[in-house]
DNA sequence: TTGTAAGCGTTATCAG
DNA sequence: CTGATAACGCTTACAA
């Protein structure tokens, strides 16, 4: 059987390579390689074997194009992937990454909430059909021009914030809760005197987290509340640090809103010759993996990112699937782990 | 001018809705789109008009069919984005993708070195055309049935480690360099017997700073180097603490190939009494940004993540566009930070 | 079970 | 400057 030595182009075999080359039709091969149960054990056979030998890939652009899918999920970023120890955002992406890829997606990272172009070019991607989903994780849906993610028709999750009230299925912790529980545990160590170091006004994470903390407080007239304004960035629990020190008298617990405040502010006392917890307990909020080897290890609320992560993708994957109902709002609970940071106030 | 209404399918306009609408052919339609000046400036804005009131995107699928590339540039991860504190990739995924979204490209992510399903996964990607280029992070470049992603054709950059050998451009930093700069700086300091706390075996960066701490005490008779082996993390750190606190006499410096090995290793000592740096000295790697808030301060040797980034992009680039020459190997230098964590040895 | 052929939405070529 | 048309590589009716 002699056969027509035919150069295969730069950028790989096509399909009709593979045809020519195993002696069957496109058709043939496309069955082969997607639908098995659809042609003879025999000619499958010929055709990986062709397909093979010519290492053949077949060109996502054009079965997208065909099949009108991508496969691709886009990760949308509230700009850098974390800041100082916080790992809430990383460790999230792998287990996404990891769950999606096994179910043979891909992901697309963008970053936002840095320019107007960046929305733009999430938008683009959306409404260009790269994108079958989209895993959002500001709390800002890009929008510019009239045209929004939301309304691109692209199925859309919301991770960590509650983006419920829009109709985008979101799944959070249930921060407030965290936040309470926490100060109620300091109440029962005997504090009263609180600070609350929060981060960026109107913030949903702030907003959630300081009503949590008033909520504890509301019915103890016994106990007081500060409040030290800021970012979640180490800068900010320094600043509030410095606050604290010009006090007077100075609050016992400190409930700060992200583990980097808590590092920075402990630092801050320690260079001040104030110690933790022996004349002030102090609690973060992330759970981040380095709280563990801190000086004093590090309290801290914990978010359970894996389970939150396999939420996410259950909920993008319905969604993609067009899948019956899917849940508006799911809450998976954050708690407090105690360190050493925190301890009864000296009496 | 009356016109047919028809129902704009799912998924959005295409060329020929736009074409229709503005009463042009589609070829027009794409160049007033796409080739500014190949049009008049009349026709070129009744197209823009009508694609505009239609919510028209070019369909990417298509397009990339057509022409041939995807803008689609793969980042190849070593696992999870960050272990412990250090965020030297985080920070540099950071500038590569405001780099190239800047520059028309998209960013795909694809975690390895985990199972081989994912290489596969990866080698699919470049091999179906999803992919212009590639920037890999890990030592490994992805490789499974004889194929490879340095074979697929797709341009390669190589973020960290050295694969110039392998005629992979690599832009890397001087770990060796560095390495030997710290023990000498510790050396002036006054230190002699030194502890040198590794990761894996044959792992790039363990065999370069190990080599660098190693030349640095080559002709010092009077200096001694012990060696605790382990992986980069907080646990392996612990341990070559508790390896540490068995020897005697102890060194009085320590370089660890990690800011997470040096934390958790300045932990364990707190432990048992043993003050950093009254005691010992220790110096990490990575210039994690939360060295500065810890107690001590962590000296470490700080990696230059921007400019590498810049470096690696600018490298991707010109390989995409199939520029003359590109360096198949780009240093970048690191240097120590010398905080807290450092001071001279108690005579 | 297999082959033929249409068509996905673009862009590029070639006429006009 | 613009229009008609081919082609990119694949999947999927439909026919044989």
């Amino acid at each position: 059987m002699s056969r027509a030595k035919r150069e295969i182009p730069a950028g790989g075999a096509s399909i009709q390579d593979v045809a020519r080359e195993a002696g069957v039709a496109t058709s043939t091969v496309s069955r082969a390689l997607t639908v098995p149960g659809r042609v003879s054990e025999k000619t499958r056979a010929r055709v990986l074997e062709a397909a093979n030998r010519l290492g053949y890939t077949a060109n996502a652009a054009a079965r997208n194009l065909r099949v009108g899918r991508s496969g691709v999920v886009l990760i949308v970023l509230p700009g850098p992937l974390n800041a100082g120890a916080s790992q809430v955002i990383a460790e999230m992406l792998l287990v996404i990454d990891t769950e999606l890829v096994a179910l043979g997606y891909s992901l697309l990272i963008a970053n936002i909430d840095r320019q107007l172009n960046a929305e733009r070019y999430v938008l683009n991607l959306a409404f260009s059909g790269v994108t079958d989903g989209a895993i959002i994780f500001s709390s800002i849906p890009p929008e510019v021009d009239g045209r929004s993610l939301a309304s691109s028709g692209v199925p859309l999750v919301s991770a960590l914030f509650d983006l419920s009230d829009r109709g985008i299925p979101s799944v959070v912790t249930n921060d407030r809760q965290a936040a309470r529980d926490t100060i109620t545990h300091l109440i029962g160590l005997g504090h009263r005197n609180f600070l609350y170091v929060g981060g960026p006004r109107g913030n949903y994470h702030e907003v959630e987290r300081h009503s949590g903390v008033r909520e504890a407080l509301a019915e103890r007239a016994d106990c007081t509340l500060a409040y030290s304004p800021g970012e979640f960035d180490f800068a900010s629990g320094s600043a509030a640090a410095e606050a604290f020190l010009d006090s007077s008298p100075r609050p016992t617990a400190v409930f700060c809103c992200s583990d980097d405040m808590a590092i920075a502010f402990i630092r801050r006392l320690a260079d001040s010759g104030i110690r933790v917890p022996d004349e002030v307990s102090v609690v973060g909020f992330d759970g981040s993996s380095v709280g563990t080897y801190l000086v004093p290890s590090l309290s801290s609320v914990r978010q359970p990112t894996n389970l939150i992560a396999r939420k996410i993708v259950q909920a993008i994957i319905d969604l993609m699937k067009r899948k019956t109902e899917v849940r508006l709002r799911t809450v998976v609970p954050s708690s407090l782990v105690i360190r050493e940071s925190v301890a009864a106030p000296i009496r």
